[in-house]
DNA sequence: CGGGCCGGTCTCGTTTTGGAACCGCGCGGG
DNA sequence: CCCGCGCGGTTCCAAAACGAGACCGGCCCG
């Protein structure tokens, strides 16, 4: 099995890690959070070779995450998030929340802020139904629209997986 | 500047993602979550390569995000998650919510059903203050404590970096 | 015309990875 | 006792990914 054929199972955290998983790719959508948006800032800002940041640029625009444009007022070129690309943020909270509490010895090194509040913006893992936060030992899978899809695909008669 | 560095960087988002930040470790994880203990396990639910397995299994338990251990009943190995390895939880599901929105054209090939009431748990990003949910354009980063400890280290005086 | 900045490409040496053979151990059966 | 097997783990080599830096054409400005 080649790494690639991994976004084929029916998995919505593989399938999303496929893109996402490497060494750059989360890092260069955290610099375009911050407002990083031409090519040699994020060059400057990550310390990425040259050719490996034009490929994940190029992989990113593929899938729709960011934008490439030429800027409105002058020459240079523009990459945007777009809003798939801005719905990546809740992943980049949920990790800092992690390191916030794991990798931060001398406390966070950012506050994260609600513009409007002053409040600390946190991640939560909540029941939609019930409203309480759950942990990792209050949750079951079960297969869902998109395994059965997946076992029965249209017109074939493919053998399928059991939900991750 | 060699990539290892980055975890010297004052951000919670760069330091995690320098351990978890590649093709396997975060599927290793998710297959941790799901039950899988074994090293035979991982590699064939996984399709990784025996000795990258080893190199991976090796960091998590040095990063104390797994335990290595004999299990109870048998002779053989066990790979178990810890408390911080527990924590984790939040960013797989950060990522299964995005996967869902946007790598599920069939619909979620899986629920993530809360085991006391059958409601599906999801991330959300809210103030703790206010407790309003909030996205990117709501959040403004500014420096904490790991920031000026950073800035100043006790009996130095390197310099520092903003808040990314 | 000359220099600088821009995004982007090319080349080359290094590092990381995948695949598969191999190893030692403990166990269980014949 | 010996043989085979499944286990976690290691070693080796070829292939892929990567980093560093030179190089390129386009554009603007002086």
């Amino acid at each position: 099995m080649r790494y690639e054929d991994l976004a084929d199972l029916p998995c919505s955290i593989t399938r999303p890690l496929v893109i996402l998983g490497d060494r750059w790719t989360l890092l260069i959508l955290k610099a375009s959070f911050t407002g990083v948006r031409r090519f040699n800032a994020f060059q400057s800002t990550l310390g990425i070779s040259r050719s490996r940041l034009q490929d994940r640029l190029g992989r990113l625009v593929e899938h729709g995450i960011l934008t490439r444009r030429q800027a409105d007022d002058g020459d240079h070129v523009e990459y945007r998030l777009t809003r798939k690309g801005h719905d990546i943020y809740p992943i980049l909270m949920a990790i800092r929340d992690w390191g916030d509490a794991y990798m931060a010895p001398d406390g966070p090194p950012a506050h994260y802020r609600h513009r409007d509040c002053a409040g600390e913006a946190h991640v939560q893992l909540a029941c939609d139904a019930c409203g309480t936060g759950v942990t990792a030992r209050d949750i079951t899978p079960e297969p869902g629209p998109g395994m059965l899809t997946h076992l029965r695909p249209p017109g074939s008669g493919r053998s399928g997986r059991q939900p991750d």
